[in-house]
RNA sequence: GGUCCCUUCGUCUAUCGGUUAGGACGCCAGGUUUUCAACCUGGAGAGAGGGGUUCGACUCCCCUAGGGACUGCCA
């Protein structure tokens, strides 16, 4: 249509949690204008001053950051820009594209009923008569949409979508309070900060034909549309709270990473032939609206925790341990000096069966664990006299291994297990206990390593120190 | 009720009239193995139904069924 850059925004409405869905469209948002080499926006849609609430306008910036996608500029709240969407209907008033409607609520109840039982739409008498006939009461002002004809939206994922104009209602442009609303704050807002493409869900569909007539009314041309199908739980409904999640703060919580967000985010309702996992550039280099799928998506955690598991096994060390320290905190484990450094060395050893941050602090607990550890009964009866004595010279072994790495260490332990004149499955099991207490551990070398030289002889110490 | 949208393996998807309908997750079996994972190999698994158009339909059209959104002086 245009060759202007492109211009696209994420209009939240700043009113609880911030939903997944909400989280996808931003991304969609974002990578369009990314692709595009435009402006990606964020507009706060706090027009309902009742609902609209500062904790849940931060909850907003916190969900965009945590998911890295930060807008092109300062956002922009919509409750502050009343003025322009007043001064909007005044002209609106003036093309005559508008009109004042003095309808009370019980008229218009009844219109309405009337309207549903006619199977049309609501109409107000004042939309034809004159302002001179005016009474003094209250009045809304409405949209004077055209009654002939239909709006056509050439939506970009749904293609041309046709309404005949007798199903559009005179949508509310103020309020008796003479309060903008939502439909026509959008239409001013997106207009003036030069949107180029309202990327949003599915549920504005219809509204892109009435906003379409605002737009008319007010002598602007339209955006380009795209309307993303809706993201629904595993069941085909409706994602909801009864689903484990929708809020984005939930998904951070419950131990998944930004990136993995992104990956299954975009792979949902969108994808780039078989590529499964993908770069954020890659992402923006193959993305296209158009490309987006028509039909609403479910929600599959099992796809979900995949991914997750892939990124957690390239990320850093180090972030995840900051990550994982943070989860053994909100469980209220006693973290000592030294836990970060001893989580950066285990977490290559118990990432890969990890599938969220939380896994990864089940997974590496052992590490943080005081000595002496407790050791649980099952352990204590793996420690027979017999195994007690050959731990005695596994010891004498594992002090005289020649680097404290995996293969070294596997090939020592084999070496040793063939010595003895047993498998590895004799020795392993209380072998595994004794340096973890009874907690999840990676195999025999990997656990030895993970905690070091040190800690590795002195758990093997405390351990035959006891009393059998 | 009205308007609009949607419909390929269990799930996410590829296919843009001619394919043994491909991939991924999950699932099943086998392998590896000192636990749990991970990993390797193999396998099962789909065009909602009915009409058309066409030499030929998953692909285009129509109908039905099922799902969803909207129908607020909420956004």
């Amino acid at each position: 249509m245009s060759d202007r850059p492109v211009v696209t925004r994420i209009a939240p409405s700043p009113t609880g949690a911030m939903h997944i869905g909400t989280a996808r469209t931003a991304l969609f948002n974002w990578l369009y204008a990314r692709h595009t080499g435009g402006k990606f926006l964020l507009r706060i849609e706090d027009t309902d001053r009742e609902r609209s609430t500062q904790d849940a306008v931060q909850v907003i910036f916190k969900g965009l950051a945590w998911l890295g996608l930060e807008a092109d500029a300062a956002p922009v709240f919509q409750a502050a820009r009343a003025g322009r969407h007043t001064a909007a209907v005044d002209e609106m008033l003036a093309r005559g594209s508008a009109y004042r409607d003095y309808m009370t609520p019980d008229e218009l109840e009844a219109e309405r009923t009337l309207a549903r039982a006619e199977g049309r739409v609501v109409r107000s008498p004042w939309r034809d008569l004159s302002p001179n006939d005016a009474p003094d009461r209250p009045f809304v002002v409405r949209l004077k949409a055209p009654i002939e004809g239909e709006t056509l939206i050439a939506d970009e994922v749904k293609g041309p979508v046709r309404f005949q104009n007798k199903d559009l209602d005179d949508l509310i442009l103020l309020r008796t309070d003479g309060a903008p609303t939502y439909n026509l704050a959008v239409v001013v807002d997106d207009h003036e900060m030069g949107v180029t493409h309202v990327i949003r869900g599915d549920d504005h569909l219809n509204n892109a034909a009435r906003q379409t007539l605002i737009y008319h009314g007010l002598g602007w041309t339209p955006p380009m549309w795209a309307h993303l199908p809706l993201i629904h739980g595993p069941d085909g409904a409706k994602l909801s709270k009864r689903h484990g999640a929708q809020a984005v703060s939930e998904f951070a919580d419950m131990g998944y990473l930004p990136e993995a967000m992104r990956n299954y985010l975009a792979r949902l309702g969108w994808g780039h032939g078989d590529d499964e996992i993908f770069s954020d550039e890659q992402a923006v280099g193959w993305f296209d609206v158009k490309d987006v799928v028509s039909a609403p998506a479910r929600l599959d955690w099992a796809k979900l925790n995949h991914l997750n598991n892939h990124y957690i096994r390239q990320a850093d060390p180090a972030r995840l341990a900051d990550l994982v320290a943070q989860v053994h905190q909100s469980r209220d484990w006693p973290l000592r000096d030294g836990d970060r450094a001893r989580l950066i060395q285990a977490i290559p050893f118990v990432r890969d069966g990890a599938k969220t941050t939380l896994e990864l602090a089940d997974a590496t607990i052992f590490v943080l664990k005081p000595r002496p550890l407790e050791l649980p009964a099952k352990a204590l009866e793996l420690l027979t006299p017999e195994t007690r004595e050959r731990f005695t010279r596994l010891r004498a072994t594992l002090a005289a291994a020649p680097a404290w790495d995996v293969p070294a260490l596997e090939a020592s332990n084999r070496a040793f297990a063939e010595r003895e004149g047993v498998g590895l499955g004799k020795i392993g099991p209380a072998l595994r206990a004794v340096l973890s207490g009874g907690s999840p551990a990676p195999d025999l070398a990997g656990a030895l390593v993970a905690l070091g030289k040190d800690e590795s002889l002195g758990r093997l110490d405390d351990a035959l120190s006891l009393n059998g």
